[in-house]
RNA sequence: GGGCCUGUAGCCUAGUCUGGAUAAGGCGUCCGCCUUCUAAGCGGAAGAUCGUGGGUUCGAAUCCUGCCAGGCCCA
């Protein structure tokens, strides 16, 4: 059976001069499913013709005859509708998504291999917000990815030295008196935060620290063994504790890069540049590339003393991922405030002639921030990750409970989890990248509406009926009531809005139309009862449609990262 | 000074890439629905000069352009 959109095209372009790909461009979904299930539009025939749009539709509408599964064609106005066959419909999409399962949507290896790096966290301070939005977001895209047939290979890089590292350090050398994570009680990269936090206020009155941690950096720089001692102490803390927020989160990375092993790698590359002539030396002997031609000006490389700059180091990371995965794409997953960064570091490795510069794609979306503004660690108005997870989990433990008795404490914990994940992750991938995020914690997080755990209800009242329940063949031309005939069209736009997702790296498209398809569950659920149908028959088929809606949106919680609970 | 992003009902957003029929969803407000598969749900009502002026077009939330407001980045 024919895709319906390619038919009508094809029905059209026999009447009319215009080709099947140009009348396929044209060919639009109706704003009402009362005027049709395809529209096509007859304004632009309307010069060449010479005759006004409503008359061309007119016209063509008699001489197009329905087959197939197009049964119906009628001129409204100046558009062409186009009405399907239900019952064909219904039997194409749903023996499709029985069939194919947990395929359904999905596309088949393509044998390509995509890397992509995030979070990639300062070792000086506990994941926040911002964090989470980049987690989510990466998350859900690499499943996307996934889905589409590339294989993903997941890196994070840990900036773990500069002066934000020294400050931390400082500040517990001075005060810490020998406490740890584990005297205080306190995870450790929270631990290692409350130092930074330490240090901005004791810098406000006392100036002169800010020299003492520059000192200490100098000293870390040329390997003083007491100073990497207590560097090494300070970072394993905080990346024990990232661990263990990776890990509540179900992440996992394939390697994970670390700043202190690769920052001064990017010289050699840019002394390279500059032999080969692409980079040039001015007056005060600093290497600088002109990236004029790209709208980015002059970029310094190495300043006159030969030191490098934050973006030589890039160079160099660029290429050893290159070395490592030899990826056809390399996605960095980091904020917008980075894009001009990102911009010249991508010029860069053109003019170097890179072989993968034109595989580099910088992933970007707008911050989370607060009501009061911008989030900032070092004064401590940060929400911070493990703290928001917490709460989240805390809420949907009180709600589990209100609803469930004889429920175990174990079972609370494990459902309330995903329960609070399942808002929090929703919240921070709905809006499109570009948009940011007011974070208001009294409002922003709800769990009714549109949100996660409307999602993951949907399919607990779904997994209900199904529960216990034999399928046998279904006659699918007994589903013809409005609300069943609409849960089936949105079935069938599972496939492409993974695609679109995919074609603009937005999981937020897919996200909206999760909610659209679990809507139109529910209205089905409200005016449809599936166990106590009028017949055998219709039951049986109800079963068949519920059993297809949870096949797609099991598929389509599994690409936003959602997991799904037995109760609710 | 230059560049990028954002502006759609009281509030939060989708739609803008690829122009098309009465601008869609959620929160909040108001009215209804639990002796029927879980009411974290469903139905209905009210609520929009699509920031603003101009232009292109048969047709503009969508394209071009001037301006205003907010955010970010570079110098």
């Amino acid at each position: 059976m024919e895709n319906p959109k390619i038919l009508a095209s094809k029905l059209i372009s026999k009447e009319t001069k215009l080709s099947e790909s140009q009348i396929l461009d044209l060919i639009e979904i109706p704003p009402d499913p009362k005027l049709g299930d395809l529209a096509f539009p007859c304004f632009s025939l309307s010069k060449d013709l010479k005759k006004s749009p409503q008359d061309i539709a007119k016209d063509l509408a008699s001489k197009i005859k329905p087959s197939d599964i197009i049964s119906e064609i009628r001129a409204t106005g100046p558009y062409i509708n186009f009405f399907l066959d239900n019952t064909k419909l219904s039997k194409q999409i749903l023996s499709r998504i029985l069939k194919e399962k947990n395929k359904y949507g999905s596309l088949k290896p393509n044998k390509q291999i995509y890397i992509i790096e995030f979070p990639s966290p300062n070792t000086n301070k506990p994941l926040h917000l911002g964090h989470l939005r980049n987690i989510a977001l990466a998350s859900s895209i690499s499943k996307i990815l996934e889905n589409q047939g590339y294989t993903i290979k997941r890196i994070n890089l840990n900036n773990d030295r500069g002066i934000h590292i020294m400050k931390s350090m400082l500040a517990y050398d001075i005060w810490g008196e020998g406490r740890t994570p584990n005297s205080e009680k306190i995870k450790s990269d929270h631990f290692v935060g409350d130092y930074y936090v330490l240090f901005s206020n004791k810098a406000k009155e006392t100036p002169n620290l800010i020299n003492q941690a520059q000192d200490l950096l100098l000293g870390w720089e040329q390997k003083d063994p007491n100073i990497r001692a207590l560097w090494k102490k300070m970072n394993k803390w905080a990346l024990d504790g990232f661990e263990q927020t990776y890990k509540r989160l179900g992440l996992k990375f394939d390697k994970t890069y670390f700043e202190s092993d690769t920052y001064k790698g990017g010289k050699a590359i840019v002394e390279q540049g500059l032999n080969q002539g692409l980079f040039f030396k001015n007056e005060d002997g600093a290497v600088l590339a002109d990236l004029s031609h790209e709208n980015l000006g002059e970029k310094i490389l190495l300043r006159p003393d030969g030191t490098s700059v934050y973006i030589t180091q890039d160079l160099y990371l660029a290429d050893l991922k290159y070395k490592d995965f030899k990826y056809n794409k390399s996605i960095y997953v980091a904020g917008s405030e980075q894009n001009y960064h990102f911009q010249v570091l991508f010029a860069l490795l053109k003019a170097l002639q890179k072989p993968y510069a034109e595989d580099c794609y910088h992933l970007n979306f707008e911050l989370v921030y607060l009501p009061e503004g911008k989030m900032k660690s070092r004064e401590g108005t940060v929400v911070d990750a493990d703290d928001i997870l917490d709460e989240m989990h805390e809420i949907a433990k009180m709600e589990v409970s209100a609803r469930h008795d004889n429920i175990s404490e174990k079972k609370l914990d494990q459902i309330a989890e995903k329960i609070g994940q399942a808002a929090i992750r929703f919240f921070l991938i709905k809006y499109s990248r570009n948009k940011a995020i007011i974070f208001n914690p009294k409002e922003a997080i709800s769990f009714e509406g549109e949100t996660g755990p409307y999602l993951q209800y949907a399919l607990v009242r779904a997994n209900k009926i199904l529960a216990k329940q034999k399928l046998s063949k279904p006659d699918y031309s007994l589903l013809n009531s409005e609300e069943e005939i609409a849960l089936i069209k949105k079935l069938a736009q599972f496939p492409e809005k993974i695609q679109e997702s995919f074609k603009q790296y937005s999981p937020h498209i897919l996200a909206n139309y999760t909610i659209e398809l679990s809507q139109q569950f529910n209205t089905f659920y409200e005016k449809c009862h599936v166990l106590k149908a009028e017949s055998k028959d219709l039951k049986n088929a109800r079963l068949s449609l519920v059993q297809a809606f949870t096949q797609t949106l099991k598929n389509a919680l599994h690409l936003l990262n959602i997991e799904e609970v037995e109760l609710m």
